[in-house]
RNA sequence: GUGGCCGUAGCUCAGAUGGUUAGAGCGCCAGGUUGUGGCCCUGGAGGUCGGGGGUUCAAGUCCCCUCGGUCACCCCA
């Protein structure tokens, strides 16, 4: 029998990997509420027409990348291949107060050929602000996704920004690329010779030689856009300059989606040897709700890669790797019911304890013990259970000194504490809720 | 979707030009120490050599197909 595996471009993430998740989504989820998000749940599958409506019908993503389906009443419906519209959606269908601000961690399904940061299952957290075309607000988003990598650790990341214009002042851009590109068509890129016409502004964001040199001397976009976004633009830059974020303009950022306007971002990471080294991107999208149907409203968000941010903390060693699966393990030669009992009561008090089962020898327990990565163990066997007491040992004492006391067994709660003190593990429990998941307390935050 | 490289034990990998029962290190289990982890020693379990077909007296090794992984293009997080 072939042994079953997750689908191509799908990964399991166990533990202790998925010790890292857990941080990145409590960090994030902390960020994303003190600055005044809130978490917005959606669902996975969505009408196609959401997708195609929202990013554009003939983006790559939305034509040649969805998962779609027909759900047995003949739905046409998409795995949701970004994370924006879906909640713009919600936005649309349930109309809260203005602003509104909601954060949101989801997987993204999209059909491409996997590599080293591009899965067709890849995670994101994001935020999504709607309701005012006020420029404080972009410098506002773009600080949370920036402040965020730091708190991370991450500090190899440059912010790259572009505005990508209005209905006003894009279309009469396109055209003047488009005439520009047409003069200079047979210096482009095999690719570009005849498709700068569908998307000229692709052409901008090509990485061959040819296409460089040929768009060197192109229009620019931040040089055309009308008096509205060029102050937006301006008042974004000088917000960021103000908060001492530092960012490039780079006036050939192109986004994949048609909902962007005004202000584009990437997040690029630096440290980053793949070619898919954006850790994180987004924009603003004064259009997008009116598209799908709500009053016009102004949004701007951002969504951020999980994989590809662990792939850039990786390459700055931002995580120590120092798994450990408890604190304190019960070691039992009595048949079990020393360790159901100390299990029970020690994890009631809080502190995460594990055991041994099947009841193998003193050695396999001690042994296991010893690659929980626990500080303590508590061994109860014969002698101990006839004198009402429990060993209490410590794991981390220097090799060959095996540190170790009986203490009577009303007392191990207390002994637990005290030995913790010397074993150098305090503060691993205690601290309970999110922030204190896998012992990563502080851990890569200089 | 296009192209390059790679699939041998749970993991990392050896296995010249085809030739006996396919190996190592790590990990796992047990014993050495009948009540004490880490270091050490001994032993053990674990492989349809990704799958299918072909060439051959003989295929892990050569050929074809296929699946999977990986890297690049494309696109994006």
């Amino acid at each position: 029998m072939e042994a079953m595996r997750a689908p191509s471009g799908t990964h399991d993430v166990l533990w202790p990997d998925s010790r890292r998740w857990e941080h990145v989504l409590a960090r994030f989820s902390a960020a994303a509420r003190i600055a005044g998000f809130g978490l917005a749940i959606t669902p996975l599958i969505e009408d196609v027409r959401l997708f195609q409506r929202g990013i554009g019908q003939f983006s790559d993503v939305v034509s040649k990348e969805m998962y779609e389906l027909t759900d047995r009443g003949g739905r046409r419906l998409a795995l949701r291949p970004e994370g924006t519209a879906p909640v713009v959606r919600a936005f649309v269908q349930h109309r809260p107060a203005l602003p509104w601000k909601a954060w949101y961690a989801t997987p993204a399904f999209r059909y491409e050929r996997p590599q080293a940061g591009r899965y067709r299952q890849h995670h994101q957290v994001g935020v999504e602000a709607l309701g005012t075309p006020d420029p404080d607000l972009d410098v506002e988003v773009i600080a949370l996704a920036s402040g965020f990598y730091g708190e991370l650790g991450l500090h190899e990341v440059e912010l790259i920004c572009n505005s990508m214009g209005c209905a006003t002042c894009r279309p009469a851009y396109v055209e003047a690329l488009r005439s520009y590109l047409a003069s200079r068509a047979d210096t482009l890129c095999p690719e570009h010779t005849t498709s700068f016409q569908a998307s000229p502004l692709r052409v901008l964001d090509c990485k061959t030689e040819a296409c460089r040199m040929a768009t060197d001397a192109a229009p620019r976009l931040i040089d055309h856009l009308c008096q509205d976004c060029s102050a937006h633009f301006e008042r974004v830059c000088s917000g960021l300059d103000e908060q001492g974020i530092a960012h490039r303009i780079e006036p050939r950022l192109v986004r994949g989606f048609d909902y962007y306007t005004r202000t584009t971002f990437e997040f690029v990471g630096l440290a980053l040897d793949s070619a898919q080294n954006a850790v994180g991107g987004g924009g603003r999208y004064d259009g997008l709700v009116e598209a799908l149907g709500g009053p016009p409203t102004p949004g701007i968000g951002f969504g951020i890669g999980i994989e590809r941010l662990l792939l850039a903390c990786d390459a700055e060693g931002c995580f120590q790797q120092d798994a450990t699966q408890a604190d304190v393990f019960v070691v039992d030669l009595v048949g079990g019911h020393a360790a159901r009992s100390l299990v029970g009561e020690l994890r009631a008090a809080g502190v995460p304890t594990a055991r041994a089962y099947d009841q193998r020898s003193m050695k396999a327990q001690l042994k296991a013990a010893d690659r929980s990565g626990a500080a303590i163990a508590l061994i109860v066997g014969p002698q101990e259970e006839a004198a009402g007491a429990v060993a209490i040992r410590n794991l981390r004492s220097p090799r060959g000194s095996g540190e170790q006391d009986r203490v009577a067994r009303e007392n191990v709660l207390p002994a637990i504490l005290e030995m913790a003190g010397t074993a150098g593990i305090v503060g691993l429990w205690g601290t309970a809720g999110v922030e204190s998941v896998g012992g990563l307390d502080g851990e890569g935050v200089p």
